[in-house]
DNA sequence: CATCTGTATACCTGCAGCGGCATATTGCAC
DNA sequence: GTGCAATATGCCGCTGCAGGTATACAGATG
């Protein structure tokens, strides 16, 4: 994998959101938007410029999409998402954003579906 | 330090080089000149672009400018810098630039003046 | 002083990304 | 099938950056 692309990955602040949340575990769309409070489409489109590059992942599940860091990362790749966990815990919106996301759900991280929505898997 | 700063920074190959030519210690532009075989114009941006940014320190002596990384790297910086350097050391344009560098001039790295012009020091 | 060398800056063009609005797509429920 | 929820995509305007050419600046030399 290009040191470059990884890095044009890394250079908006969204997407950095985005990386962190992710993580600790794989998430769907709903929950980005729940915690990062951003609209639908900013999100929807970072995490598809990410997903084009290679930074993440994703899987239908339902009506749902869920996101996720590569299984298989390469090697520059996991040095930076490593790198970019450490740096990210000393920076507060980082952290307001993990919190945030661990209010959502207790058992969220690696779960089934994701039961996000008001109507949730009703 | 802004981590996304940094990455802004770090999205360019052209800077990517100039960062890993600095790691093993400070050089004046005409080195970078030699080494990446790329337009004055378009090294002396980069590097402008660098230093407005905090990624690089400069420092005139005599006709040179020479450039450094930062003495007090924030910790972002620091753990980013280092991260650079491991990644770097697996991608052959990299180690292509060291190795010129290092054919340039043998006790070049954090000696006196550069030395490089075929004018030189005189 | 004039001149040369090393380096920086101004101005321009082209291109890519960001964010917004509107709309499309996919799958579920009925 | 209809309708709705979750998500993606197309188009537009704006901004910022990359790289080029020409020019400016600073210091050394004579």
């Amino acid at each position: 994998m290009d040191l470059v692309k990884i890095y044009e990955c890394l250079c908006d602040r969204t997407r950095l959101r985005l990386l962190n949340l992710l993580a600790p575990g794989p998430l769907c769309v709903c929950h980005f938007q729940a915690v990062l409070r951003e609209s639908q489409v900013k999100i929807s489109k970072h995490l598809a410029y990410l997903r084009a590059r290679g930074l993440v992942e994703s899987e239908r599940e339902g009506n749902w999409i869920i996101y996720r860091l590569p299984v298989k990362p390469a090697r520059a790749l996991r040095a930076n998402l490593a790198c970019l966990q450490d740096c990210a815990a000393e920076e507060k919106l980082f952290r307001r954003d993990l919190a945030r996301l661990k209010k959502l759900g207790p058992g969220l991280v690696a779960s089934g579906p994701c039961g996000c929505a008001p109507a949730g898997r009703k």
